[in-house]
DNA sequence: ATAGATGTGCTACTTAAGTGATTTTCAGCA
DNA sequence: TGCTGAAAATCACTTAAGTAGCACATCTAT
């Protein structure tokens, strides 16, 4: 595929977006381009043992992917990550080449851009001052993580899936966006819990007109009512 | 400070521990080093409205410092990381001066090598391949957090409390180390608990043998108990 | 030596959340 | 159109963990 041929397909665009690579100039980032290809990866596909994946570092074009972890014994499962437009995979399988002990799903039809790691790596090696731009997306990444942990400790069930659905909600049509359309397993395990606890929640949240719900989709009614609800929640813990 | 005065001082030997600084020739740390010099800090000293803390980098020669969250309403508290000679903070204040919104407990009288982050950060301009170091130690961090959020989710404070003994565990004197002398409180806060319920456990623990407990203090008996027990926890389960 | 602070051990109580099972609803498809 | 499997809605039940409180032990500063 020639440059030209990979621009136009407004793969530029999307490299762009990740991060990565903001403030390269052309030149320096027309030596990488050549090693992108891209993948289409259908709905629920799973990257659990899949080999290539040691070796090959993605950008999302378009579609969800989520990055888990699972317990053998209680067979539950966690979301650490929603990997959406723009985020990327696995970067700390990119620095130390150490299999990352954590499970990939696709929860749509999903587009990657992908290139071989060793290309990357060498990539960095020329150009070792970009290495910056991947250090700041691991920054962005830790501290989601953490505010994450912190929710786990100190908040209930309630408090953490009122946080997820304002977390979610986007800013100009206030509409619920990106987890509105996922059952209520996959909510479940954004905040750590069980399905049918979730729903408990939900159905609560429903019956206070917080929510609308139908099969496989969650409408918020009015933000400011979730924002008033949270708060009330959290006079009523002291 | 002259160069060989800070060399002399067993500084040189903690810059090559934590990591950041491997395969950095003597003439690139060179310059580094001057910037360099050493604070002390008392027990229980908290960095938490501390200014100066954005601008500048440190890190631990001896001592622990705990890197904590706080809930305001809940008055909860969470460790999430319990640093050491050798661990630095605060790695993303370094990337992108975005406060880190954590908080920095001495557990121990402390010693760190402090830096003025602006200088850091203008040796990693100058020296960019080395920022690879500081991806990988943030990779590491990163790892431990994702183990520690799994833990939350998927296991029982018995469970937890186990892992986090044998985790610390000196491979060759088989004594605990590093956490034996912490207070019930302390250990809470490192599983996101809190001392009455850590203390139930540790009750329940010594009755079995497993442990010896004195005021801030826990000593392991038998490490291969301590496996037994996790295991037949484990089995109980299902 | 004493006072205050800090940490422990233990009790009794409350509660949110996990669990398992069953029925109902619904979307897609033959 | 009706079948079928997945998801949702509910129920009753169990339990681990959080909470509050207090007596007691141990340390430390003066």
């Amino acid at each position: 595929m020639h440059d030209k041929d990979f621009i136009h397909q407004n793969n530029y665009t999307v490299l762009q977006e990740c991060g990565l690579f903001t403030d390269v100039p052309e030149e320096h980032l027309k030596v990488l381009l050549k090693n992108f290809y891209q993948e289409k990866w259908p709905r629920q596909t799973c990257l659990v043992h899949c080999e290539k994946f040691l070796f090959h570092f993605y950008i999302i074009k378009n579609g969800r992917v989520k990055m888990y972890h699972t317990d053998f014994d209680s067979a539950k499962e966690h979301t650490i990550f929603l990997l959406k437009k723009g985020d990327v995979f696995d970067l700390f399988c990119l620095l130390d080449g150490i299999k990352h002990k954590a499970y990939y799903e696709c929860l749509d039809h999903t587009e990657v851009l992908a290139i071989p790691m060793d290309k990357l790596r060498s990539w960095l090696q020329s150009y070792p001052e970009y290495y910056k731009n991947f250090l700041s997306y691991a920054g962005r990444s830790m501290r989601m993580l953490e505010e994450n942990v912190s929710q786990l400790v100190f908040s209930d069930i309630t408090t953490r899936l009122l946080h997820l659905l304002l977390k979610n909600i986007d800013r100009t049509s206030n509409k619920l966006q990106n987890i509105n359309d996922l059952p209520d397993k996959e909510l479940a395990f954004l905040i750590g819990s069980s399905r049918a606890v979730v729903n408990r929640h939900l159905q609560k949240m429903k019956k206070m007109g917080l929510i609308k719900i139908s099969r496989s989709n969650v409408q918020v009614e009015d933000v400011s009512l979730l924002l008033q609800h949270l708060e009330n929640n959290r006079i009523n813990k002291n």
